[in-house]
DNA sequence: CCGCCTTGTCACACTATTGTCACAAGAAGA
DNA sequence: TCTTCTTGTGACAATAGTGTGACAAGGCGG
């Protein structure tokens, strides 16, 4: 699961960085605009999952914006969800009407603005479509988020599951204990090389006499999911 | 496991023909119709068990199928995968929210279809709304809203209630408590995801020792029903 | 208005998982 | 064979993820 990008298009700055802040440590990632000029090309150049809008805006209003967006075929999809000031219920008809996915009046919490969040983001993206892997009754369904080996039930730990999960579906080719901490860990962690070591071996033990010999060593490169050996 | 029946609507006839050459080889019964209205009379008639519906029709468009037939309470939960000319993504979005359960752009490969086909099928109930249903001596009456374990009736609070049912219908698959949330709760709360946990804990409380272990952990992931442990 | 039940949230307890280290074992090259 | 890299292995402390009990707010029928 990748992490979600937001578009905050506020033009007070603090109000935008209590914001950033809160999604920020929930794990989004944050970006910013002051303007709906800003906020335009920040999405072309950016795609964000999500924008944040507020509806009061000095130049172009935010209602303004959200229209151009879901007017255009390459953005109309992007959902948005409306800031405004409290108590103003017609501008959050206005604002629905203008293709807003939802609306929250400030003040609200920072609490009720990660819940409607995830409840848009859940809404507007659809579920993967997940496929069995089957190598030699080695099998994984991402379905039921089980491995199997030969039809006995496998005990992995979430790395050796994301990393077995990752080598099954990348087969026959070598992959640098770098790459592998990009892939399975996910872009932006700090960790050891050596440890990449470790999971392989975890991995290895879980898989058990049968199917270990699918992960070979490289020496000197990396490590390599193969059936053939 | 029986042969499922799979409809598929499409005006063109050499298109409706070739897919469902692919189908019959994969052993699924198929029905084909070319045009909105037959294919209604016919989902009445034989009860498909998921329809492919080409998004471009002639009289009636696809997506209006679609929306009828997911605004009809007894043909709600019929899957539907959307078949759609290539690159037109606006559709694809307007398909899902009509309902659609999946979505492919033409032209795509047998093989891709079948994959898709096979993962909406595995992915959706295969159980009526009214049915009973029942696991290892674990009987949940939805009619009668009871639920006994060997006979001895069980004290479930509605949302526990509704935790179980979704769970008995929704076997072997792993679920996050975000979906949970989603699923159990209805679309548009706003709750904390560790809540999913209490209510777990209290389910498996009142399932007591006998079935408790239906509903297992998935570290790192979510929470899966299953007889499988 | 009262008592009863359900619900969401919190604080704390508990456990599996994780990253790292120190050392053992192998491979490659001279 | 000996040296020098590179990888395997077991142990361990810190951490993240779940289990669990308690509680206050809200709903509902009386």
């Amino acid at each position: 699961m990748t992490a979600k990008t937001v578009l905050i298009v506020d033009d007070e700055a603090p109000i935008r960085e209590m914001i950033a802040l809160s999604l920020e440590m929930a794990d989004y990632r944050v970006l910013e605009a002051g303007s709906a000029q800003a906020a335009h090309s920040l999405i072309v150049d950016h795609q964000p999952d999500l924008v944040l809008l507020d509806w009061m805006m000095p130049d172009t209003s935010g209602l303004e914006l959200a229209r151009r967006l879901k007017r255009d075929p390459v953005t109309a999809e992007l959902p948005i969800i409306m800031l405004t000031a409290k108590g103003e219920e017609d501008n959050k008809v206005q604002g629905l009407e203008a293709g807003a996915d939802d609306y929250i009046a400030k003040p609200f919490s920072p609490r009720e603005l990660m819940a409607r969040l995830k409840a848009v983001l859940r809404r507007t993206t659809p579920y993967g479509i997940d496929e069995v892997v089957e190598v030699n009754g080695l099998l994984l369904d991402p379905v039921s988020h089980r491995v199997s080996s030969n039809g006995k039930t496998l005990e992995l730990g979430p790395t050796e599951y994301r990393l077995l999960q990752f080598f099954m579906t990348h087969q026959e080719r070598v992959y640098t204990r770098d790459q592998l901490i990009d892939q399975v860990w996910g872009g932006n962690v700090y960790i050891d090389e050596r440890t990449v070591d470790v999971h392989i071996r975890r991995l290895r033990k879980a898989l058990g006499e049968s199917h270990q010999q699918l992960i070979q060593t490289v020496r000197g490169a990396g490590y390599r999911f193969s059936t053939k050996y």
